[in-house]
DNA sequence: TACGTGATCACG
DNA sequence: GTGATCACGTAA
């Protein structure tokens, strides 16, 4: 069942980050429809110096990341890598999800391919690479998560609080004490997380 | 541990 | 205009 609008226009993006894990994410892409199962969350608020968006601070990479919530936000990242977000809460609200692991579920050999891999390479397994298994680039910045190439589902896979492992957000050193909030949630015992 | 890679951002 | 930086991934 597709995401309504309103799953991400609330206001507390910690919270829209852990419901995330066990929803599937999709993509057509060059006719291709590939997706994968949601293992692996981060959060950002602009209240806290991990975000682009720090105070508020508006820019023509994130500026994406002030409409009302339900948008894509991708960035290209290190000159290479291309990272996905959910833009959530409402309009001036400037907080965003990335979503950092995939478990595939769909169009594996499409994914694959893409890759350049064969047999049972983790191709879903960090925030760069599920962009790229997917086919997601920064043409799809801004497309809203109801649209016919990027879409995301309920398939009843959410799991309960006790399979659920709060910790740190990974390479944001920069961020000062921020860095310690524990925004970061993964499906526990998944074997699609991240190193 | 080292570094590729190029857009972006804060300068002024 | 310019230079430092970066929500990563891979090789070693």
């Amino acid at each position: 069942m597709l995401l309504d609008p309103s799953f991400y226009r609330r206001d507390n993006v910690v919270t829209v980050a852990r419901e995330l894990l066990g929803k599937a994410l999709f993509t057509k892409v060059d006719g291709k429809i590939t997706a994968g199962m949601i293992v692996e969350t981060e959060a950002y608020s602009s209240v806290e110096r991990g975000c682009h968006a720090y105070d508020n601070r508006m820019t023509d990479r994130n500026k994406v990341m002030f409409n009302d919530g339900g948008l894509a936000y991708v960035y290209l990242c290190y000159g290479i890598h291309h990272l996905f977000n959910v833009v959530t809460n409402a309009t001036g609200k400037a907080d965003a999800v990335l979503v950092r692991a995939l478990e595939p579920l769909e169009g594996v050999g499409h994914m694959k391919k893409r890759m350049a891999v064969e047999g049972e390479a983790r191709i879903t397994s960090g925030p760069g690479k599920l962009s790229k298994a997917l086919g997601i680039d920064r043409q799809l910045n801004g497309e809203t998560l109801w649209s016919r190439q990027l879409w995301l589902e309920d398939i009843g896979q959410n799991p309960g609080n006790g399979r659920i492992v709060r910790s740190r957000r990974v390479g944001i050193d920069y961020a000062g004490k921020d860095a310690a909030l524990p925004w970061r949630f993964t499906i526990k015992g998944n074997n699609w997380i991240s190193k």
